[in-house]
DNA sequence: ACCATTTTAGAACGATCAATCAAGAACGGA
DNA sequence: TCCGTTCTTGATTGATCGTTCTAAAATGGT
């Protein structure tokens, strides 16, 4: 059957993703992508077709690796509410020198000027915001939501807000006040606040 | 003396600007850059010094000629809340064939990857959040906005989903799910719910 | 009219881009 | 063991990148 592969695929799609979230799609060459994965551009070429193809690896490795596992992490279903909230400060403490970006918000950017978004920027999207929506309707099932809110709504502006964050924090906008907004956003979905 | 500028800067800055808009910083070529101010290479480079120089300008000239433009058509100061509504709103309505996107939005997110972020995505930040503020604060005053809330966590709430609501939009995500979204937010900013 | 100065135009530069190709190296199945 | 297949490597391709340069065209001051 042929020599099998010599490289370890989720190391190398790691740091093609790493690559991308740091420099965008355009801006990285494909010498950036050989130091890396490690791999040289012949076996990029042969494993994923192209750029685009080692890219829509990436991003679905992204998908996969990044979004799932820190929705798992700061945000189990167990977590209700607060659990969002974690979710939401933890985009601003990640170390400064280390910080990537999220690759479905720079992707949406860079690729939202021509008609060919990545599939896996809906993909991102959709993930975060049915489980902003999942969370928001077991609050309010539970009473732990204000009752006036609807869930569907409320995840709206949560996923508008998540990316607007990401935004900021690329910007190098001021993150305590960040922060504060949005343990007041928090406070507002959890009815401490009086009318 | 020597011989004048022939071309109109303002519409050569104003076709820079929809390249860079539409195609990003490093995507925009120098001849992308030609057809779009009607001006050679070699008087691209004499009057702006390089690709970076004529970037900074057409940030500049947008921020004055978009953004500043934007605001006082959509929310003079006269127009209160429903004036920063509006706004909002309007961010929806772009024709789709002609959306260029936020220059400040999408410079952020290409620049924020390295730690030179251009002077005009600050500027524009602040302008957006500045008039926020101000509206807010004044809406307070007047009894317009919900008792309870602070106009400066509010003014970040907005100019958190206003870039939120960029991303979206170049995302393609669903336009009458955000419009709803945001008429929601206003209401709550408002007061007209009950708790 | 003439000069000094500046703007244009277009060719040209080296560097770097994404992508290809040929050849050898390494493995699984027979 | 040996064959067929696949992987890896490094050189190389043509195209395009940002930038520079040269020379002509055009203007204002004297």
């Amino acid at each position: 059957m042929g020599r099998p592969r010599s490289f370890d695929e989720d190391a190398a799609l790691t740091g093609a993703m790493e690559v991308f979230r740091r420099k965008g799609y355009v801006a990285a060459s494909i010498r950036d992508l050989e130091e890396a994965t490690g791999l040289k551009a012949g076996s990029i070429y042969h494993s994923y077709g192209d750029k685009a193809g080692i890219f829509a690896a990436a991003m679905t490795h992204y998908n996969r690796a990044v979004v799932d596992a820190r929705l798992a992490e700061h945000a189990p279903v167990c977590a209700g509410l607060a659990g969002l909230r974690n979710l939401f400060v933890s985009l601003m403490h990640e170390p400064n020198g280390t910080s990537f970006g999220c690759l479905i918000t720079n992707s949406a950017i860079e690729f939202g000027g021509s008609t060919k978004v990545p599939n896996g920027v809906d993909i991102g999207l959709r993930t975060l915001a049915a489980t902003f929506e999942q969370r928001l309707r077991a609050a309010h099932r539970s009473g732990a939501l204000r009752r006036d809110l609807k869930p569907a709504v409320a995840a709206s502006r949560l996923i508008a807000l998540y990316q607007g964050v990401l935004v900021l924090v690329r910007a190098g906008w001021d993150k305590p006040a960040l922060e504060r907004m949005i343990k007041d956003e928090f406070k507002h979905l959890g009815g401490e606040y009086d009318a």
